[in-house]
DNA sequence: CGGCTCATGTAAAGATCGTTCACATGAGCT
DNA sequence: AGCTCATGTGAACGATCTTTACATGAGCCG
């Protein structure tokens, strides 16, 4: 240990030269080890080769460094799902689902930084950055939403964009937190937690009024309106969002 | 503080008599005022008036306390659901919003339980207690769901009521946890979370074929196909879930 | 090249916490 | 009365967080 402090002394001087994003990366391994709560600055500190008070240099305290992670992870979350999404193609339905799942994957690759934005108990508004970035990030959400609720079906009463996203979001959450993480998943569920999202946003959207079994692939096609599921879907497993009825 | 510890002393003698009843009281107060996490074994002691070794006579650590609390919450969750249910009456639909609603009231009105149960990082595994009164918390909502699937409308293939309750209960926390608590209610919504939910749920349920309009909107736009139960309604704002669409 | 300055890192120290251990107390039983 | 055992105490250890005074050296200016 000692050992490997002259070693790195050796290599990079008494300066450490990056030692911030060293430090957001050895917290990024902790957090994902052990939980927001577990990671313990001293030990991002030693991880990089520092004293345990050379972080203070970069940032005020532990509850910055935690800040710090959250809001990086919100500005990659913004991006995979604003490549999800990819302004809607090749349809609203099917690139909205994409954005359910790239929600999924975020909270299962990368678990450290959703960790970190949704379950460390930082304040989302104690920091305007962070805030900033949750909130660009809740827009992409939002701006499919606004698509999406476009697209509503005539006859029906055109449903506010917000609430949607509201409620994908809390689906989207309510899943990962629950079923998709860590020891979370020790939960023994019927069916994975892609597909059982998947299956809820797709009964949500039916219950807007949305056709959602679009495209069966190797049957003719089914004029969607009133018997909705019945047929083979895309994305949808055989016999509606949830499988066989039996 | 000194004088405190004598005056108490002098109240109960060298034994507290219900220490562990007061540790567990102590810590549901901190963890209500600064998270799970923030709360520490030590202050419980102090603010129960014995020596910060004391609580390791009645508590392997600090988890194991955690864990206590975690299960006590959800006992009570159990019973607050199970009134709320009230075995499915006036009908089936009403009763289910209504323990959607007691899911809410409970995390607003227990942050420290609800902290402790889905977000203090407890594995629900670890104790057999915890893990056999989550379960049963989860069996209300679940045979809740069984019997809203079996009014299933007839035409539709029934929707397996595992998978209802899993989708209720992802909902139901993902609001709770984004919207419906302490500092997480810092995100300003266009709607209570209650109505955000109630929404929610009753899109779901309309996207699985149930007349959830009780008392038709405006424009009445929908064709409730088969009427079950559904007689007066109560609690569903006129307009459909989202009030009125402008 | 020499020296100044300031960002960056170190060492030491105080405070708190989790946890353990030896010991003290006293409540309840015989 | 005396014994016993659950329950609480005090001291101690190691770890963490954070601050403070001091050390180092990279970059700049003359």
């Amino acid at each position: 240990m000692s050992w490997r402090k002259e070693q790195r002394r050796a290599e990079r001087g008494y300066h450490h030269g990056n030692l911030k994003e060293a430090l957001l990366q050895a917290a990024l391994g902790l957090i994902a080890e052990k939980g927001a709560a577990g990671f313990t600055f001293a030990d991002a500190a030693r991880m990089a080769g520092v004293s345990a008070a050379a972080p203070y240099r970069h940032f005020r305290d532990r509850d910055e460094l935690l800040s710090s992670i959250a809001q990086r992870g919100f500005e990659q979350f913004e991006a995979r799902l604003t490549a999800a999404w990819d302004d809607g193609r090749p349809d609203t339905v099917t690139a909205f689902e994409r954005v359910g799942k790239a929600y999924l994957a975020f909270a299962r690759e990368e678990p450290a930084f959703y960790n970190a934005m949704f379950e460390s108990g930082v304040p989302v508004d104690a920091n305007p950055a962070l805030q900033a970035a949750s909130e660009r990030a809740f827009n992409i959400i939002r701006a499919a939403a606004e698509r999406l609720a476009a697209l509503s079906p005539p006859g029906t009463p055109r449903p506010p964009a917000m609430m949607m996203a509201l409620h994908i979001w809390s689906m989207a959450h309510g899943v990962a937190s629950l079923f998709s993480r860590g020891d979370a998943a020790r939960r023994k569920l019927p069916m994975s937690p892609d597909e059982l999202l998947e299956a809820e946003v797709l009964i949500y959207l039916r219950g807007l009024g949305f056709p959602t079994d679009r495209r069966p692939p190797a049957k003719g096609a089914e004029p969607p309106p009133v018997p909705p599921e019945a047929s083979s879907g895309s994305g949808v497993p055989p016999g509606g969002p949830w499988g066989k009825p039996k």
